[in-house]
DNA sequence: ACTACATTTAGATGATTTCCTAAATATCTA
DNA sequence: TAGATATTTAGGAAATCATCTAAATGTAGT
């Protein structure tokens, strides 16, 4: 978790992630949407990775992206109960 | 909500909220739970007020912390979305 | 095998972050 | 007002991070 809470920090990925919520993307396709060099946006994917929030399987010479929700769902439990009120 | 995320990406401040969840508490207190130095206790609790996720108050001589809760419902419905399936 | 394309890896640099010590500020009590 | 306690501010060093360019790797088509 700790991964992710710091792959979430910062603007782009979180950006990237909200690409890939609404569909699977190529690197390049990614990167086409930033004005940041591609491999910088190589690195950030790389990061999210290794946090687990998303999921690469090449497909010929491309590499495609994937949300892996079950990290956020994590997150999400982590927040739930910092929001709970006591016990 | 990027100052939250920012915030959120430190063990220690992740820590410091979970320990305001329990129950309100000062500086001090807070500090004692952690060996690290009281200095920099300070500096990561700025951090969190800056990013609105506890609130400070004067009580004599002691400043006391506490949750607010409302950045992080915040955070809540940004992973709701993500997770959820499509549109 | 050669060339083109997609992507990553390596290495460097500047910015940011985390932590420390020392000093300053605020409050309480005698 | 002087001393003690609680906390923050200032300043600096070491580590981490975001980004770039150049080079390497993997794949496809001719």
């Amino acid at each position: 978790m700790n991964d992710a809470f710091k792959a979430l920090a910062d603007p782009t990925r979180r950006q990237i992630l909200m690409l890939l919520k609404e569909r699977d993307m190529s690197a390049g396709e990614i990167a086409d949407h930033f004005s940041m060099k591609k491999p910088s946006i190589s690195h950030h994917l790389n990061i999210l990775k290794q946090a687990q929030l998303i999921i690469d399987e090449r497909q010929g010479q491309n590499i495609i992206y994937s949300l892996n929700t079950s990290v956020m769902q994590e997150a999400l439990g982590w927040f739930l109960h910092m929001i709970q009120k006591n016990n």
